[in-house]
DNA sequence: ATGGCCACCCGAGGTGGA
């Protein structure tokens, strides 16, 4: 099965780009994170299945699915705010993709991304046991976990996505069990966000935020994991400022 | 020149992203 994550900074932006990926990169399910989008207006991709947790102008996400979508959930439980989950059973496998909030220097946001988390680990520590199940967790997280997933960790401290307290919280998503694939399958920097401002992409000035976290029986099932920088990079159709993942399991 | 923001709201510039 070939997974993809993917921040897209609107479909409606994106629409192009997210089918070529779909098709010809053989994608079986895709995380899409930020649509901007309200259900109603989202794209179709045939022969793919969405499913649309959507807003008005911010946040968003999407789960799209060649396979049959067993089971779902759009957002936690009684949740009425800003749209940033969405869990899909697909075969045996259970797929949470995440927006998560970026939040901020001032108390109140940061203070919601923290809450997010909580309610994040509530949700996986009441529904599965990560020994056991094959769980993906994907998407954007919006925390650089360590100084090698920063471009210059001297800039970066006491920045937000780079806070301790953030770097604790993926530490705690590790713990739970999860293994960051990624950084599993190499020690160097990798990133996967680029600002738009000041040639960030040309000069290698990025942050990895973006992150496919698997439970333990699917580390060896884990087949390939592709990072593609070259859709960041060109300018022809104008380019999200964030990169593709596609994790693929044998 | 090779290059320095972009997408949303709507119909102008303000705002949020990280």
């Amino acid at each position: 099965m070939r997974v993809l994550t993917f921040n897209v900074n609107s479909i409606r932006s994106r629409q192009k780009v997210v089918e070529e990926l779909l098709f010809y990169r053989d994608i079986d399910v895709a995380c899409l994170q930020e649509i901007k989008v309200v259900e109603e207006k989202f794209p179709q991709f045939p022969p793919f299945q969405c499913l649309v947790n959507g807003q008005k102008q911010y946040n968003g996400v999407a789960v799209c699915s060649r396979l049959p979508i067993e089971k779902f959930q759009i957002g936690f439980e009684g949740e009425q705010g800003e749209s940033r989950f969405i869990y899909t059973q697909i075969g045996n496998y259970h797929i949470i993709n995440i927006y998560a909030p970026l939040g901020d220097l001032y108390q109140k946001r940061f203070k919601y991304k923290m809450e997010f988390y909580r309610q994040l680990e509530k949700f996986i520590e009441q529904r599965f046991d990560l020994r056991r199940d094959f769980v993906i967790l994907c998407g954007d997280l919006n925390i650089a976990h360590r100084e090698v997933d920063v471009w210059n960790s001297e800039e970066w401290k006491g920045k937000v996505t780079f806070l301790p307290e953030e770097r604790k919280e993926m530490d705690r998503l590790l713990e739970m069990g999860f293994i960051d694939v990624v950084r599993s399958a190499t020690p160097k920097p990798i990133f996967t966000f680029y600002d738009y401002r000041g040639g960030a992409v040309y000069k290698n000035h990025g942050l990895r935020l973006d992150y496919v976290l698997i439970s333990t029986p699917l580390l060896p099932k884990t087949h390939s994991i592709e990072l593609l920088l070259n859709v960041r990079k060109r300018r022809d159709p104008k380019p999200s400022d964030h990169v593709p993942l596609i994790v693929e399991f044998k």
